[in-house]
DNA sequence: GATGAATGAGAGTTCATTCAT
DNA sequence: CATGAATGAACTCTCATTCAT
């Protein structure tokens, strides 16, 4: 039922907001009480952090097994960035929330969000690091900045990517990485 | 007074967001009562409205000059990254309200808003399309996405961008188109 | 384990009021789910009716007793002062709940409270009344009413007497005892 | 309507108690709506320190006027007993909250109220103090218990005194009075 | 005996909006 | 132009109570 009532929560919260998803909404839409939402959640803000937390978890678990796994600098970009956009089609709601409905956790929640969301971002800065010192990556670029400009690209997707519309995760996946690269690698020969 | 009611709500929009912020805070913020308010807007929606409006219309008329002004297309590109970053520090606030308060207007705003902005986007595709033209570019792009992909480097700044930390605005300019550009540029000689 | 509820119960509702003590409140206070506490009480206002009951049957039996054993009225009403005053210290709580909670019982029970209430009221004034035809006490008093003063002494001490403090439950049932017998001896000889 | 509101609240709390009365049987009763309430009030709990407040400040300067203009400490007594019992036929229900209803104010708001209700009583103990060194009350008096004692007496008399049956307030008040002397003056002669 | 999930009514409070003055 | 009183709908959340297991 907890399940049950986060599932409807993400759909209705990515439709049309947080603050303009009321309890009612989401009771209605699962077909329960006010009474039975307050028995899972002790409040709004609760269910709105449980979503933050799976979401960022998760995505740091597959973060660090992509690291882990690819041998260099450039394949592990090239992963994350595949990780990010593919989720797209499986994650999409959830993502939404993530990166819009910060706003709302209360200061001690998002504090422990944002020092999540760090991470994640830390790890994409060092891959970067790494890459330049192997030689992979070109020498003038700043790692720090170099993150955001990756991130921007594919958290914005959320924004705009509809799944099954004609390009398909995998595709855009494919080009954004190509885009990055092409972006930050040193010339070869 | 209707400027000073619209300034003070942009700010109170972007510290709160358009929901959390109630009229009795934009009057109270301004030092006038409800009344006023009704009598300069017609509805909270308008106001938000009019945000938008001026917001898309100023950056569409400033875009428009630079695509007349700059003679190859990777000075286009790097202009209009400049525009965006750039405008973090004079118009910040406008420009989180712009990316993340569209959700509160009505479909028949919402419409007009959305049309307007895919006239800037489409410009942007329009000189990404030229520049693969006159060889600037490399063939193998594909105008929209790259254009999304720019477009979700230069966004999400608003979110993360800091304009008195230790990179200026001018600064990330240059770092950012050189990273488009990089991604973008056909290989030379 | 009613007993347990019960006493878990008077403890809540002598600090926070009835009103305001959730059956969550007890439950959680014992240990227990709510599916217990309705296992043993019909309702909450059964169990703050069991309080009730218990506290005035006590008062009354031991009313009944003292009565019956003193031998001139003046003993009668010291002796029944300090049986309300020494209660403070045992029966401190379950006499502040039946001082103030009696609006929540339903018409039907508190009508049953009152009737008790008023058999230990007109008890003292039947003692008033022969220690007046006695010539103990003055032959002006009005026994009721008197009777509404010494009950008002008695009564308000479970509002400010800290038993622990320093005057103890056994000097203030003296001291009231002589105030009062002051108040309504006749003149000696 | 601010007066309006108050009033009507008066009556209810007294009636049914301050936590079992809702807004909406409050705005019912004046006539208007919940959002009108909150116009006037910041809370239900304001709204019951206002009468707190209005209540005991309105007692603490008659009392101060009655100790000022009475000649002998036997007197001031009276006088005080007097506007107490008086009181009830006036202000029975405000007098009945201001005793009852203590327990819903919030800690910073009850500690205001305590402080004057300390103060009331500090008058009544030093007009005690006052009559014991001039001979007018018996030395073996402990001022601040017997002060206890006739404010029992006195308050008691808010929770069973019906100002319309047999007695009036006018009686009540002489009738206490002389208990309440006969109880600590000294022995003449 | 005891649990835990579920209910439904109602609590206090907020808020966009209206309108007579 | 501006005010301030008033509305009514909706909001988050609480709670006594029920009942299948």
């Amino acid at each position: 039922m907890k399940e049950e009532i986060t599932r409807h929560s993400v759909k209705l919260f990515q439709q049309k907001g947080f603050s303009e998803t009321s309890i009612q909404d989401i009771v209605d839409s699962v077909g329960v009480t006010k009474g039975s939402f307050y028995y899972y959640f002790k409040s709004k803000e609760q269910l709105l952090m449980e979503i933050h937390s799976r979401y960022i978890d998760d995505l740091l678990h597959r973060q660090k097994k992509v690291i882990a796994n690819e041998e260099n600098n450039q394949n592990k970009i090239a992963k994350i960035i595949e990780l990010i956009i593919l989720d797209i089609k499986t994650q999409g709601p959830n993502g939404r929330i993530y990166l819009r409905e910060m706003r709302n956790l209360s200061k001690k929640n998002a504090d422990i969000i944002k020092a999540k969301r760090s991470k994640f971002r830390h790890n994409i800065e060092q891959v970067i690091v790494e890459g330049i010192e192997s030689g992979e990556f070109r020498k003038e670029l700043q790692p720090k900045l170099i993150t955001f400009a990756v991130l921007g690209v594919t958290n914005w997707s959320y924004q705009w990517m509809n799944p099954s519309g004609d390009v398909s995760v995998e595709e855009l996946a494919v080009i954004f990485s190509d885009f990055v690269l092409h972006g930050i690698q040193a010339k070869e020969g």
